[in-house]
DNA sequence: GTCGGGATCAACT
DNA sequence: GTTGATCCCGACG
């Protein structure tokens, strides 16, 4: 097993501080664009209630059971495409959802797919660093370690910076968890939101 | 087959 | 602070 790979098989919220600073590169016809994560949410299978994978595999959610290293890509709100990185040990689901970074390469695609919004907004929050990137649902379930357009990339050299750590967005159950992660004080960092109680 | 809702975002008041 | 956009998925039967 590759070294990342090794890296990516342990439980996702130990794995997710230790994803701040790596990078999604995505090569299409058009060009390249490559994000540096800054925000990450680790998510776990049938003993998190807010986890896609607490009721057990489902057709959309079998690759957060399938092995590290894989891309699972959800619709979120009719609309978004949200980006989660495999981790853990095959047979058990556990992801990492990529919610905010820099782009580092190919800002001009990812202006032209954002439209007009400042640079740091450009992969701010889990639905714009799809769009920025240019990712599809049928891309789910892709190696990230072995596929030459989409891929997971180590930091070529260890950036400095703090993690900051507090409870995950958007969800209404298990929100104790302090399983959100972040680079404290970046700009690129999408804002809290609690989720909605039905 | 039918139906309710969501790991969101942007535009509005 | 509130709301509309918009599409699969998953639960139920």
């Amino acid at each position: 097993m590759s070294e990342t790979r090794t890296f990516l098989s342990r439980p996702s919220h130990e794995v997710a501080p230790d994803l701040l600073g790596w990078s999604l590169r995505h090569v299409t016809d058009e060009d390249v664009v490559m994000v540096e994560i800054t925000e990450v949410e680790a998510y776990g299978g049938q003993s998190d209630p807010a986890s896609h994978a607490y009721r057990g595999p489902t057709p959309r959610s079998s690759v957060m059971f399938g092995p590290a290293g894989r891309v699972y890509l959800y619709r979120s709100y009719g609309i978004h495409v949200c980006c989660n990185v495999v981790t853990g040990t095959e047979g058990e689901a556990s992801a990492v959802l990529i919610r905010a970074g820099r782009v580092t390469e190919g800002i001009d695609l990812a202006r032209r797919r954002r439209g007009d919004v400042a640079d740091p907004a450009l992969a701010r929050g889990p639905g714009n660093l799809g769009r920025a990137l240019g990712l599809t649902l049928p891309q789910s379930g892709r190696d990230l370690l072995t596929s030459a357009s989409l891929a997971l990339v180590r930091p070529a050299h260890s950036p400095a910076f703090d993690v900051s750590t507090g409870p995950r967005v958007g969800i209404t159950r298990a929100t104790q968890l302090p399983w959100r992660f972040w680079w404290s004080g970046d700009a690129t960092v999408s804002a809290y939101r609690a989720g909605v109680m039905a």
